[in-house]
RNA sequence: GCCGAUGUAGCUCAGUUGGUUAGAGCAGCUGAUUUGUAAUCAGCAGGUCGGAGGUUCGAAUCCAUCCAUCGGCUCCA
């Protein structure tokens, strides 16, 4: 007999090699048809997997993340059961499950996969799922699997295979195909009654550039056709929101062909924007100490060098400019932080100074590869909101702690609430890449682990993903389709204070050199709009919001009255334009609630009369009557920062 | 940069197996209308069909190439 324990702490027996599914049988028919899986301490087993010892069990459904996993799992295996099927002489690399559904990379030899061979292969996977195949697992010895895939010449697997080791090695069976996995998988391809593949894609093997490129095909499935239908209505619902379209629609950027990729063109709307995010992170910054500076967009090619910045980044950068003087070489600035190390050393520093906090909305450019751009998320001319802190070692905590707190203060004011805050540590294991001495890094990453813990902020720690010169602190948000932006960093940086050599007198009289700090809450102004933009989906915040107020007048007769109001909100620091185009008013309407313009107000003959406004919100409709003074205060009091 | 898809008017799109002067709606302009909470009517104008080539009697349509965009991969100081 064997001791069961249940999520709610009741613990029951059954006879040794009992399965889940068993278990669940026991509980009711209607779960047993429900789960998918179960998680076994801690681990998830499929539910046909006999049990042996004592174990907690809790059995998983659709509803939770690990029943989609597997269940994705599981498909990807069918979805490959089916390109099989199909596609004689295929190989197979990695198949796993993703966030939304899953993908598999294959080697298709000469056959190119479009999307016209998607029906095809949905087809097929719904006739195998049909037929209820049972998802067999098998452990196998590392020499057999090895044979197996030797025999059906698929070197991805038996690449996948040589890193593994003898005796943790299982095959799973479901129809006529077998697969490499270490599972656990849904009990039969029965479950699968919805499909869609998605896209496809090149991908490395292994994500290596030097190896063969795989097809990536992207799919998704779901146990009821409902889900789908669901599932695509919401992909449509983001597409709407997606930053490249309301830029559009918005007039807030443009990209001409002619002036080159990668380089946006911000449109009026687009800077009324951008300017009072930098007025509210100036006003933020100044309450903090931070001193504005300004640097020039291009610099001497030696500055670069003498940054590091020159040779790693320097041949797939924008090449240099030269002037009448041969020798001379400058560079479009990638970074502003060699700059402000200059601007640093302009004098020299005690320890009393320190910290210095060194800040401007610098603009930069950086080649980024044709196909990573990406609207205004990934450009190859943005603007920082940066700002370098050059301090002492015992300070890195509490101006990691002000800029956390800062970062905070700005992600709140606009409304970001789901983002991750990942803290990026050195590898333990390999430490040469790193610059600085290890005592330094200790210092400086439990530095960033006490300062998040005592700003309450939930970080996901990574190992190994520090920048060679520093541990760092991102803010990352998800745009519209699911993909991961860094917004706000912080990062330490030993590296650039070493190489330009810069120092402070301590009390001891006697040189130090400072710790510097780079920060940007934003990240870049055009990605940090581009994410917004998504976010509110163009219903910006009304401080924010380029054209607030519109003035409708039912007719020509009015337009008199109207521009007497337009002048009275502008006098009192809200901004109101009127059309008075020969509309109707319901033309008008539809027009500025196209726009997204948050108040409307009609104004015809009774407004005149009383002096007052109609007041209709955007997505809201009509508010009734208001006096001009009520408005005013209705605006005022959302508008406030 | 790599793989796949896409590119027709300012915007959203149509254009049959290659066949005369390439269509529509919205936006724009002109005129009529003077309008009360999501589209008033009429007329006009707008395109070397992404670029430069090739095949053909004939190309928006077929081919190769380049450019740009989209989805990924790789990269991201």
């Amino acid at each position: 007999m064997l001791k069961i324990t249940f999520p709610d702490q009741t613990v029951k027996e059954f006879n040794e090699g009992i399965t889940s599914l068993e278990i669940a049988k026991g509980i009711s028919e209607g779960l047993a048809r429900r789960c998918l899986a179960a998680k076994i301490n801690e681990e998830v087993w499929e539910l046909t997997r006999p049990i042996h010892s004592d174990s907690t069990l809790r059995l998983i459904t659709w509803d939770d993340p690990e029943g989609k996993s597997v269940f994705w799992h599981s498909s990807a295996h069918l979805m490959a059961e089916a390109i099989e099927a199909l596609y004689s002489g295929v190989k197979f690399g990695i198949g796993p499950p993703v966030e939304w559904g899953f993908y598999y990379d294959v080697d298709l030899g000469e056959k190119t996969f479009s999307s016209d061979d998607f029906k095809n292969v949905e087809d097929k996977m719904k006739e195998l799922a049909g037929k209820n195949s049972a998802f067999i697992r098998k452990p196998v010895a590392k020499k057999d699997a090895l044979e197996y895939f030797t025999e059906k010449g698929d070197e991805y697997k038996l690449d996948l295979i040589n890193d593994l080791e003898d005796g943790t090695i299982t095959f799973y069976t479901q129809g006529n195909f077998t697969d490499l996995c270490r599972g656990p998988h849904i009990p039969n391809t029965g479950f699968i009654k919805a499909v869609k593949l998605l896209n496809v894609a090149g991908a490395y093997w292994r994500g290596d550039e030097k190896r063969k490129q795989l097809t990536r095909i992207y799919g998704i499935t779901f146990p009821k056709q409902g889900e789908l239908e669901e599932f695509l209505k919401r992909l449509e619902e983001a597409k709407k929101r997606d930053h490249r379209k309301l830029g559009k629609e918005l007039e807030i950027f443009h990209y001409s062909e002619k002036v080159g990729m990668g380089l946006p063109l911000w449109l009026p709307k687009g800077v009324i924007i951008r300017e009072r995010l930098e007025n509210f992170l100036k006003t933020e910054q100044r309450k903090r100490g931070y001193t504005p500076v300004m640097t020039p967009h291009i610099g001497k090619k030696e500055l670069y060098v003498t940054s590091g910045h020159y040779e790693k980044y320097g041949k797939e950068s924008f090449q240099p400019i030269f002037t009448p003087n041969y020798e001379e070489e400058y560079l479009l600035k990638p970074m502003n932080c060699p700059h402000h190390c200059e601007i640093f050393k302009s004098k020299p520093h005690s320890y009393r100074d320190l910290p210095v906090r060194l800040s401007e909305f610098g603009t930069v450019y950086r080649y980024e590869q044709s196909g990573e751009l990406n609207g205004l998320t990934r450009t190859r001319g943005f603007t920082q909101d940066d700002a370098h802190i050059f301090c002492r070692e015992d300070q890195v905590k509490a101006e990691f702690i002000s800029v956390i707190d800062l970062v905070m203060h700005v992600f709140e004011k606009l409304g970001f609430s789901d983002y991750t805050a990942q803290v990026s540590l050195s590898d333990p294991k390999d430490r040469s890449k790193y610059i600085g001495s290890q005592e330094l890094w200790q210092k400086a990453e439990q530095g960033i682990i006490d300062a998040t813990k005592e700003t309450g902020l939930k970080t996901v720690t990574v190992y190994g993903e520090a920048a060679f010169y520093g541990p760092k602190l991102d803010f990352m948000v998800k745009d519209v389709i699911g993909r991961n932006w860094q917004l706000g960093t912080i990062q330490v940086d030993y590296n650039l204070p070493n190489r330009f050599e810069l120092e402070y007198t301590g009390a001891d009289n006697v040189k130090h050199r400072p710790v510097m700090i780079h920060r940007a809450p934003f990240g870049s102004m055009e990605r940090f709009i581009g994410i917004l933009i998504e976010h509110c989906s163009g219903n910006f915040p009304l401080w924010l919001t380029p054209e607030p107020v519109v003035i409708l007048p039912v007719s020509e007769k009015y337009i008199e009255y109207g521009k007497k109001v337009a002048l009275q909100l502008n006098e009192n620091e809200i901004p109101a334009f009127m059309d008075d185009k020969d509309d109707k008013v319901g033309k008008k309407i539809r027009d500025s609630e196209l726009k997204k313009i948050p108040f409307m107000l009609v104004v015809g003959e009774k407004e005149e009369k009383d002096g007052t406004v109609a007041v209709r919100r955007h997505g809201k409709g009509d508010l009734g009557v208001f006096t001009l003074g009520n408005f005013v205060a209705l605006f005022r009091e959302e508008a406030v920062l």
